[in-house]
DNA sequence: ATTATTATTGCAATCTGGTGCAATAAAGAT
DNA sequence: ATCTTTATTGCACCAGATTGCAATAATAAT
């Protein structure tokens, strides 16, 4: 669990608090959101501070644990493993699929030399329908 | 003004509250935050209530009046025209820059073919750093 | 013009996410 | 094993956004 050496690398402390939400989140691969987490946290240590969580989910970020994106109007995590960044979101299901980053390169390139905007591809979040519950309606 | 006729339509009352938040939207081309929406309905009528305008940007973006989206930590809302959708937002300074939607047709299609997802191009709003700011560090 | 209907509003309370600060505890030094 | 340093936590409080409900007012019917 690399995120432990990534912490210690910089000095910070390896918590209880912090060790239940960094396994929390590295045993989903899916989304999860803040509620989630602050849920299971509470399951195991109920004395535990939301404010503590929030401030650890935002730690992680800074140090590249976790990724924070909005979908709709929640917040949503995810771990932090190369090439896994890329995520759309049904709308309707509210499951989520990963795509291959090169299929997002050519517009980036696009945007840069036309506009000089230098889009952020790792927080990126597309909402849709899925295959799914496209044919459901 | 066409949203007036819309909510006339479908039965909803064109009333003060909701003329004073339409029209700061449509005289606004940019994107405008939730708090600036209040301060202007205030300016003129302090009595509003803030849970109204946001009862009613709720309302107006379900009849596809004005388009709501999350950039970083502030709800931003701009007027629904066509072909002004889709957004850059620049981390740095705030300021908003529009793209040509056939930017991202071809990664529309391509995600359609390859995972049946559809997404949903309107409500996208892509983060980075704009030209300016890229110059400045 | 007045009345009846019901969509809309204001109010109070709530929820999510975030902040300053004093108390606490993790990790290194002794 | 104990002490010291200071990163981290819990607490109390705050701001933005949201909701249930009774009071109000926009529109249709008379």
């Amino acid at each position: 669990m690399s995120c432990y050496s990534v912490l210690k690398e910089k000095g910070l402390r390896v918590t209880l608090q912090r060790r239940l939400i960094l396994d929390y989140i590295h045993d989903n691969k899916d989304h999860i959101t803040a509620e989630s987490i602050i849920n299971h946290v509470h399951s195991k240590f109920p004395q535990v501070n939301k404010s503590t969580i929030y401030r650890t989910l935002d730690l992680l970020e800074k140090n590249d644990c976790v990724f924070k994106s909005k979908s709709q109007d929640k917040t949503i995590y995810h771990h932090a493993e190369e090439g896994h960044h890329h995520h759309l979101v049904c709308n309707r299901c509210g499951k989520t699929f990963d795509y291959d980053e090169d299929v997002l390169l050519p517009v980036k390139k696009k945007l840069e030399k036309t506009l000089g905007f230098q889009i952020n591809l790792n927080h990126l979040i597309m909402n849709g329908l899925c295959k799914e519950c496209r044919n459901l309606k």
